[in-house]
DNA sequence: ATTCTCCATGTTATAACATAACGTAATCCC
DNA sequence: GGGATTACGTTATGTTATAACATGGAGAAT
């Protein structure tokens, strides 16, 4: 099953954030990298279901568990969460989700449902969307950001059934 | 010719320029809108080159010229030339630019050259992009952004002329 | 064991981007 | 003239993000 179908579907997910948290701790561990509270805190607001979060959303969330919380201690994580490969920032919100492909950096395309603000991320773009030809002659592509606005279907049912 | 060709190569540029206000009047005679000064003085900005200006570099133009110039003179116009297909907005750039097919509202595809900051505009996305079908299984497109970062061939050249 | 260095975090201040809310002035239309 | 509409002016504030510098701990080097 592709990915972004588990997103707007049920799923096992407390096991899926689970993995997620181990996931990072091995990639830490192998990269010699601190998995400190902080970073481990941050990340777990991000998981805890897939919506996405606003930096001062997550420093709200780090005032009321005692941490401290001006702007940097949430950027400065964000930072290196993205640069590690699990998290991604979402520009059309100005907000950051896990990433559902943890551990590779990679440019991925969201799907935003504006009705139950979820996101789902499908990765290897380079295989999902092909782009015309000839912009190559002109253009050489290094970084993509590619997001889609639109209700996912668990929710246009809903709104479907209301008509 | 395609459009993203022409902007990051030379062309005729105070003419596109001039037919881009003439659109404008044009469309805005049509529909019964009024061609302000300062909308017309922030299409001319956004007109000059294919760079895309943040509201506060307009505000700052708006200010030498005489203009009252607080964040919502400018975020205002803005607003209207988006709405009337002018102008779009580059979210990973928090910037604007005129619009290259103007008049007509679309949810084009922008790639960013990274040196010299221009912007190519890529309209048509639905026929320019195919987005994998298994993607409408699960989600209902309303809305695109994708903005494709790199460098045009006009400064590749000089980057690898360089080495 | 002390100094050094590195890294994460803490803190203060400010920058950069954007909107809410209300006021004024011209125009049109009846 | 009264009422509606549209554009612009103004003040204030909200939201998102970064710069710059201080502190503190852990491990390596001497």
């Amino acid at each position: 099953m592709k990915n972004s179908s588990k997103i707007f579907k049920k799923h096992n997910h407390s096991n899926c954030s689970k993995q997620a948290l181990k996931a990072f701790e091995k990639h830490c561990f192998e990269k010699n990298l601190q998995v400190t509270p902080l970073r481990q805190k941050i990340l777990e607001y991000l998981l805890k279901d897939h919506r996405p979060l606003g930096a001062y959303e997550i420093l709200d969330l780090l005032r009321k568990e005692g941490f401290s919380s001006t702007p940097p201690i949430a950027y400065r994580v964000l930072d290196f969460l993205i640069a590690e490969g699990f998290a991604h920032k979402i520009k059309g919100l100005n907000a950051f989700v896990a990433c559902t492909e943890p551990g590779n950096v990679h440019s991925p395309m969201f799907m935003i449902c504006r009705k139950c603000k979820k996101v789902a991320e499908v990765s290897g773009l380079e295989d999902q969307i092909t782009f015309p030809q000839y912009l190559s002659d002109d253009f050489n592509i290094e970084n993509t950001m590619v997001e889609l606005l639109g209700v996912c279907t668990s929710c246009g049912k809903i709104e479907s059934a209301r008509c």
